[in-house]
DNA sequence: GTCTATAGTTCGATAGAC
DNA sequence: GTCTATCGAACTATAGAC
């Protein structure tokens, strides 16, 4: 059948010019995932997108629940790790402000959704939405690979406000991390609400930057006495 | 069949003393859908926990679809009600301070969250989910019922604030609601932050007013020329 | 490794008895 | 109005050719 004998023909030329099939098919799966949840997706959608045959995703990966979760863990590990690096370069340089804690905290993910080239932006809008759930695999996922950084800059931001007692520290550290994934969703929220004005067009540094100052002076008023 | 019988008994029971099973079904999609998001719900398990039947959906609702856009729409103007309320009690008494304005804006929202008897939590849940949601139906929701009070709320924000302009009044806006949205879907999140410490329990009124003085410390930096 | 074909299940929705 | 029964479609997952 010819119609077959091409498609043969154009999967061996992408072999040579993509990258391997397994990633091909979790950078689509963070995307479909992003777009319609868990239960929105599917593995034919998935394998559609990533070029790919629906049989393959049980093949590599064993389950759409197994693929969900290799999804939601991959990046995870090197966010956290260049939010420890930005931690390391700043502590070399004595006690950080809280404005430079927050921002090697907030950095690392609104950049991810500022990335113009690759699927950074999809994996931000997956962890806005296993954050805000309230499953059991929401919680675990979340737990798994958020858990320990959470805590590390829960030590940060008290170290850097005096007066700031653990309970409020980790109100900080949440309500910094709401806003965070607010910013990470790209709801069009904004420029809805700003019509019939145009929405001023934003860079990544002045919109973190204004998110900083907003969460900065709101943490330093949970430590004042009134 | 005695089965059957004995049904028609209980369900005949029920007609008294319990509300329709129109208003069962609402509930109980609430419910559903807030816990496992449109596409993870179904209706039979809707019908199920609404103790009734499938059927009975698509004869009140016509559709699984506009079962969810009426479970949606139903308490948000009694929400926007209640803030409007809020809103024209303080106008009665002169300019509202911007912690007033927060907490007419916070406190129909976060009150449901808190509601021990029934299904406000519910709904709570299920607007944290639409509101963060990217799709085109969550957008379309969420300007439907919100738009209109979001823009009543970024005047007050802004006229309560001196020196605070349109955009910046936006985006002190999209802040709340973030921080609201957060603290209305209960992802045990400060619990397992705080662990091995017991969270301190909090009332209501103490974590609105922690709240409050968060966001208010926060839009005024914006406001702040540095 | 990658495909086609399909098994087995569950879904939303409907028809028709009562 | 509310039920039972069921349809057709879509899903995840697997079997087996290549």
């Amino acid at each position: 059948m010819a119609e077959a004998a091409q498609r043969r023909v154009q999967h061996a030329e992408q072999r040579g010019t993509r990258r391997d099939a397994q990633e091909a098919i979790l950078d689509a799966a963070e995307q479909v995932f992003a777009e319609n949840g868990f239960h929105g997706a599917t593995t034919r959608a998935i394998a559609d997108q990533a070029g790919a045959n629906a049989a393959l995703i049980h093949y590599y990966f064993g389950s759409k629940e197994a693929l969900f979760e290799t999804v939601f863990a991959r990046r995870a590990g090197a966010i956290n790790a260049e939010r420890r690096a930005r931690l390391a370069t700043l502590r070399a340089q004595g006690q950080p402000s809280l404005e430079q804690v927050l921002d090697a905290l907030l950095r690392p993910t609104v950049a991810l959704g500022h990335d113009p080239t690759r699927g950074g932006a999809h994996y931000a809008r997956l962890v806005a939405h296993v954050a805000q759930g309230t499953d059991a695999r929401s919680r675990r996922l979340t737990g798994d690979s958020y858990d320990a950084i959470a805590r590390r800059f829960i030590e940060e931001i008290a170290a850097a406000v005096p007066g700031l007692d653990r309970v409020q520290a980790v109100h900080a550290y949440l309500n910094t991390i709401a806003i965070g994934i607010a910013l990470m969703a790209p709801t069009g929220r904004a420029q809805a609400l700003m019509a019939p004005c145009p929405a001023p067009s934003e860079t990544l540094d002045e919109g973190l930057a204004r998110s900083v100052r907003f969460i900065a002076a709101g943490i330093r008023a949970l430590a004042a006495p009134d």
